[in-house]
DNA sequence: CCCCTCTGATATATCGTTATATTAAAGCCA
DNA sequence: TGGCTTTAATATAACGATATATCAGAGGGG
């Protein structure tokens, strides 16, 4: 056999027409019991496997769906690609992943490779600098879509994060503990899920009247808070407390912190966002803004279930609370005060 | 306009025939600057994008690459995905990933998924207890297949790691450094790359004449690693250097050790195994055995490329060398002296 | 002035499925 | 026995693109 068994290989091997093998693997129709066991036998024997793309176009069902988001090396991501996968797969959706690196360029690529190839739905974590052409032609194709964390246009389902409405507990939490001086590390998109943060941070500073706010910027990456806490801390040596733009860089601070000799939650306190699993594992364990990764990869499929299901609905937004998780990294900023590890 | 555009859309537009579109779109046969110019218009004015399948079907190309793997969430992972990515983009292709989680079921799943809607080629890191009937299947649909990491076939291409030389230069580098009780920890598989690797242990402490070898099985994990060398260092206080299956695990035992006090590269040398960023980063810096994997993602995309463009030639197997790179997690094994921060 | 080539466009068949229409055979009832 | 329903299978026409064949008209040479 020199090529891929196709339907016809499997109806010549049973001795029945196409449309029967059709009707059998699909299980409509009428078919009789005998000639249904023949030809599963004969599909089994040839190793057939249906060819999706050809079953797509004629029946205009898909089951491909497209996940693209900025950084797939954030562990963060990894947790919501499975439970996007785990909720789709359970409904026999196929999944593929791509990562746009946050840049707008590859994102237009691997969208338009992505809607050429796949007609079924897109969870989308749009990119900086994502421009209206871009959206114009999602639109045309009339591709079900659900936006993630940044919004980019008021007609798609979005899902975003309460941000302003954590970063007021982290600074609270905080301030609870005893704190003044409390700063925000991190990102330097001037966008909307790290404005909305910021936000949030500068009224909670005010409405508590706490010391001066400051924002310090930099790249969100472990190495990037690595960098910005050692700064940070040699600008501004008053500063006893952290929230960060993720987890990444909260950790990255802590790394800072130790290469100084000093520990998180002793001469500096520090806050992340996102709870990924290492969160939890480090040491000292990071206090930080649990969202639920898989959780929330769930619901993002769902919604994207809903809006394939039914494509004239209106546009629904779903804002996800945090919740802060407090752990080793926080604590009263009495200066020369170890705390003990509280294990996870 | 109720529905997607498709090539009839365009024409209407253009007032020209369907063929002309095509031939306009695809840059072949004889057309007019002119009516290519209006053609074009009409293309971006509809905001057309060809239908990819239906293309891919007439036409017996295809640019879809699946590539399968075990674990996102793993740096590795996620720095060899850019490097597969950026290679087949760079040609053209889409790529996209799927989890299998090391799930042998959830690997049949997505492999059926993939073959039936992309016809292309296939990475793939196969899952523990790949079996033969997958095998056949892939077999059957003539796909290219590049396995990695773990051979399941003699048909197939191959790229795998120097386990065995890896870890002997591990070894060789801790007992440099004055060891003579090192263990090898990480892993539960009892198959191909930890095999290995074990074995590259057993054979360099053997050579070596050390002492005693230990093998101290753990989930391949951050959390894995550090809950491991606790109860290593609880069983076996006199092990002073371990050698790990992985990065993940590495800095995992090295929050371990953090945790009670103690320190990679001074109570316990410690070697990880794969060079992601974070080792580099790490405080202590990580002593690791790198593979790049991002050029090694290069490479990969490569040889599928190969097996794309030649479906008739031998299978090939490329084996890849890791080179130790010495950081600060590996010391002499004098006890209490502590080691300076090597910055990186 | 007719035949031939060349150009630029269109008509048609095809890829591998599935949906629908159609047919062949069998069973039933009067 | 003849017409009518029921059952089980097949024939046929799409889906949206591309490859190939075809065609109409312009220009050129004898």
């Amino acid at each position: 056999m020199a090529h891929r068994p196709k339907l016809s290989t499997v109806a010549a091997a049973a001795g029945v027409s196409p449309a029967t093998v059709s009707q059998v693997l699909r299980g409509t129709g009428r078919i009789s019991e005998e000639t249904r066991a023949r030809v599963l036998e004969a599909a089994r024997a040839v190793n057939y496997l249906p060819d999706g793309r050809a079953a797509a176009m004629r029946s205009g069902e898909n089951r491909e769906i497209g996940l693209v988001l900025h950084h797939l090396a954030n562990p963060f991501n990894a947790e919501l690609v499975s439970g996007v996968s785990d909720r789709l797969e359970r409904d026999g959706y196929l999944v593929s992943v791509l990562d746009s690196r946050d840049d707008a360029e590859r994102q237009e690529r691997n969208l338009r490779a992505l809607i050429a190839n796949m007609r079924g739905g897109l969870i989308w974590v749009p990119a900086s600098g994502t421009d209206a052409a871009t959206l114009d032609l999602l639109a045309a194709q009339r591709l079900p879509v659900v936006t993630f964390l940044h919004r980019v246009s008021p007609d798609l389902d979005h899902v975003e994060l309460n941000n302003a409405r954590a970063l007021r507990d982290a600074v609270a939490h905080l301030a609870d503990l005893g704190h003044r001086r409390i700063a925000f590390l991190g990102g330097t998109a001037p966008r909307a899920p790290r404005t909305d943060r910021i936000a949030g941070y500068l009224a909670a500073v005010a409405e508590r009247g706490l010391g001066a706010p400051l924002v310090w910027p930099c790249e969100d990456s472990r190495r990037g808070g690595r960098d910005a806490i050692l700064s940070l801390r040699a600008a501004h040596p008053d500063i006893g407390a952290v929230v960060c733009n993720g987890d990444m860089v909260a950790l990255g601070a802590c790394l800072g912190l130790a290469s100084r000799g000093e520990r998180a939650g002793r001469e500096v306190s520090i806050i992340g966002f996102d709870d990924v699993a290492e969160a939890a594992l480090a040491t000292p364990a990071l206090t930080t803004l649990s969202v639920m990764p898989y959780d929330l990869g769930r619901r993002l499929a769902e919604r994207l279930l809903a809006r394939m299901s039914d494509p004239a609905a209106a546009p629904t937004t779903l804002r996800i609370d945090a919740t802060l998780v407090p752990r080793d990294t926080t604590a009263p900023p009495s200066p020369r005060r170890p705390i003990r590890s509280r294990r996870t």
